[in-house]
DNA sequence: TGTACATCAGTGAACGCGCGTTCACTGATGTAC
DNA sequence: TGTACATCAGTGAACGCGCGTTCACTGATGTAC
C-alpha cells in the first residue's frame, strides 16, 4: 500500500525543499542552514535528518530541483510556439525564458549559475537536469539545419573535439559553425543575466531587459540568417 | 616624518590583504574570517581592528585591490600594443589579459564577478576601480571610431538614454551601435569566463580557452569591420 | 477482526566548532618643550 | 639632549551567536499472522 506514510512522508520533503528555496531568497544561496529550516518547518533540528542525510544532500536536491524548474520553463516557452518552422519566434521563446526565470528566481539562478558553494563537488545526478534547458536550444539548432540553415564561420580547431561532443550529445548532424556560435552565444545569454543579477549594471544600464533583448537579437542574427 | 611606525602599519594593511587574498583562494570568497587571517599573521583576533573597522571594510579593501589589479593587466596588456591603431590587436590583448587574469586568480574573480557576498552592499568607493577595465575597452572603441570604424545595427530605443551615459563615461562620441555591441560583448566575455571558472564546462567543452578565443574573434568581427 | 511485533517520524540534549565584535589593559614608539 | 606626556599596536578574556551532526529515546503508524 501507498499509505498515510508515504504521503506524508513525500509531503515533508518537499516541504523542506520549498522553505529551503524561500529561505534561499532571503538570506542568499549560502547562508541556507538546515537548523533554520527545521524551525521553520515547526520541527527539532535533528528531525531534518529523516529527510536528508546532510547538508550536501539538500544542496543537490535544490539544484537538480532548480534545474528542472528551468528546464520546465524553457521546454515550455520553446513548445508553446506552435508553427516548430518558426524558428526566430522559438529562439526569442526560448532565451526570454531563461531570463524570465532568472529574474523571477534569482537566488535558484545563484546557486545554478553563481560562485559554486565552496567544498561543494556536484554529484552526476545534477547532470542530466543541468542540460534541460540547453537541449531546448541544441535541438532548435538541430531543426534549423534540418530545415538548410547554415553557417560558414571557421571554428578554433582545438575545439573540434568538444563540438563532436556536443553534436553526440544533440543527436543530430549539426555542422561546426553552428555549434560554435550556439556556445558564445550561450555564455552570452548567461553573462548578460549575471552581469544583471551580480549588480554590474547598477548606474550602467537602467533597462536590463533591453540589453539583453538586444544579445537575443544579435544571436538571431548570427544563427538564423542564411538558407539555401 | 614618516616613521617607523608609519611604514610598518602600511606593510600590515597590505600582508592583511595579502593574507586575505590567500585565504580565498584556498577557501573560497565566503569563507574569509578575520580570526582566520589575525591567526595566520600570528596577531590576536582582536588586533585586525586596528586596521579594518569590519569584515565589511576588509571585504571592501579586497575588492577595491582586486578590481585595480585587474585594471593594471588589461590596461598593461592595451598599452603594450605600439601601434594604437592596430585595432584587432588591441582588442584581443585587451581581453585575453582579462581571461588570463581571471584563470590566475579565480577567488579574486568569484568576488567580483560571481553572487555577490550576501548582505553585502558595495559603498561607492568600489565604482572607480570597477570601471578601469571596461574603459580600457571604451577607449579602444572611441579610437576605433575616431578612425571611421561604424556600426549600423539597430539599437532598441530603450538602450539609449544608458547608451547617452556610456558615452559621456567614455567622453568620446561612439555611436548607439558600436557602445550596444559593446555592451552584448561585455556580456558574452564576462559570461563565457563564468561558466568555465563555475564549472559549467566540465564534460562539455575541454579546451575552455579556445572557446573564449571564439568569442573574442566574434566580438572582433561583429566590432572591428567596417570602415569608411 | 484482533493481537504482537517492526518500522520509522520526530524529540531533546549534547558534542565541538568557528565566527565577529567589544573592552580594559600594557608597553613600546613618537612628540613637544 | 633629556624629560613628560600622548599615541597607538597588539593582548587576553569574554560576549552571544548559529551552525552541522550524533545519539538514545518515545510513541504513533503500519504489517504479518
Amino acid at each position: 500500500m501507498s499509505g498515510v506514510r508515504e504521503r506524508a512522508r513525500a509531503a515533508t520533503t518537499s516541504e523542506i525543499l520549498r522553505l529551503a528555496r524561500e529561505q534561499m531568497a532571503a538570506e542568499g544561496a549560502e547562508a541556507l542552514s538546515l537548523r533554520a529550516i527545521a524551525r521553520d518547518l515547526g520541527m527539532v533540528s535533528s528531525g531534518i535528518y529523516r529527510y536528508y542525510a546532510s547538508r550536501d544532500e539538500l544542496l543537490t536536491a535544490l539544484i537538480v530541483d532548480s534545474y528542472n524548474r528551468l528546464g520546465d520553463a524553457v521546454e515550455h516557452a520553446d513548445a508553446s510556439v506552435r508553427k516548430r518552422t518558426e524558428f526566430a519566434a522559438r529562439w526569442r521563446a526560448s532565451t526570454t525564458a531563461i531570463r524570465e526565470w532568472a529574474m523571477a528566481h534569482p537566488s535558484e539562478w545563484s546557486l545554478l549559475f553563481g560562485t559554486p558553494v565552496p567544498g561543494y563537488a556536484a554529484p552526476e545526478d545534477t547532470i542530466g537536469p543541468a542540460t534541460r534547458y540547453t537541449l531546448v536550444l541544441l535541438r532548435l539548432l538541430a531543426d534549423m539545419v534540418a530545415a538548410g540553415t547554415h553557417h560558414s564561420t571557421t571554428v578554433p580547431r582545438t575545439l573540434r573535439a568538444d563540438l563532436a561532443r556536443l553534436r553526440a550529445l544533440a543527436d543530430a548532424d549539426i555542422p561546426d559553425a553552428t555549434l560554435a556560435a550556439g556556445l558564445t552565444g550561450w555564455g552570452a545569454l548567461i553573462g548578460t543575466i549575471n552581469l544583471e543579477l551580480f549588480g554590474h549594471l547598477h548606474n550602467v544600464v537602467d533597462t536590463p531587459g533591453a540589453l539583453y533583448d538586444a544579445v537575443v537579437d544579435q544571436y538571431a542574427r548570427i544563427l538564423l540568417p542564411a538558407r539555401t
